[in-house]
DNA sequence: TATTGTTATACTCTATAACTATA
DNA sequence: TATAGTTATAGAGTATAACAATA
């Protein structure tokens, strides 16, 4: 008989359903907005935000930008052809490994981040940070960052194959 | 012109993609268990539990179940509709409103839920609350049930029409 | 052999709108 | 008229497996 874990206490329930809770509706509330103003996909923002906002160069292998955001790569490979439809970003095999491919963001890509951020954040704000004073916001940030470190390194016993990297 | 908000400060940018990516890993971590041990998806074990495990009755109302879980009536209807396919709740008229339907769990569905649990507990201590103290734990439950409460109360601002309830 | 990415395919889920029935 | 729920339908997204090409 295997044995069974002890139950999550109450503190740890609670701390759970709320963060749950608390990102589903966020991220309902931002997926209407960036529908709206931008006619994109959480996901779609995402991919686009980390070429745009985070990675020097404009431009990823299509492995970096996958991680976190979509779980195969064949939903990657979809969405990238997406953006790519929409002239957003454009793909080249990369020039060191012929296997990769990079995907770029282009000028429109930029600029449509830009016309959307400003009513991203806003929901953002209004929606998560309003009820937060600025200790709270920075203790959130402090607590979640670490856990978001371990989730990264230690993916789920049943990851199966390719999660790796890095 | 509009005027542009002021850009969130990186403290909140990172308590925000903290936030998201770590619900995000953690739903897809705890899918995968729902799936293999008990053919559910996320959803399903939202709704199932709520009934099994936080309604005294074991059953609540349509609309009343949704809240939080399910976006859309229709989805509701779907999802109650598949669970009860499954033999894992049953559906009846609300004997005080007409309209209404009772959704009710079965002894399949608390038996299901019992041998899902575990696993499932084991998978959210695991991912979520391996890299935090009891303290932080608390903290993290402190911090964002208030955003929860606030969200639940202030819908997105373009909530069309069917939001309000309680 | 292992890795990168694409394709085909099947499936799940969600949302909109039109509809029925009751309050 | 407004609310509760269902249905039909269409569309978006996801995952699996088979595949080609490069390391």
């Amino acid at each position: 008989m295997p044995d069974t874990p002890p139950p999550l206490a109450p503190v740890e329930l609670g701390a759970y359903f709320s963060l749950m809770e608390v990102a589903g509706l966020l991220r309902h509330a931002v997926e209407q907005q960036l529908r709206e103003e931008g006619d994109l996909s959480y996901v779609q923002f995402q991919l686009l935000a980390r070429l745009a906002l985070d990675s020097p160069s404009g431009s990823e292998r299509m492995t970096d930008l996958a991680d976190g955001v979509v779980y195969s790569r064949s939903g990657l490979t979809y969405q990238a052809g997406l953006l790519e439809k929409a002239g957003l970003v454009e793909r080249a095999p990369s020039p060191d490994d012929e296997r990769s491919v990079t995907v770029m963001v282009t000028a429109a890509g930029r600029a449509l981040i830009e016309r959307v951020l400003p009513g991203h954040v806003e929901v953002v704000r209004h929606q998560l940070f309003a009820p937060l004073s600025e200790a709270g916001t920075r203790a959130l940030g402090e607590l979640l960052s670490p856990v978001r470190e371990h989730m990264r390194a230690a993916p789920p016993r049943s990851a199966g194959a390719r999660r790796r990297r890095r």
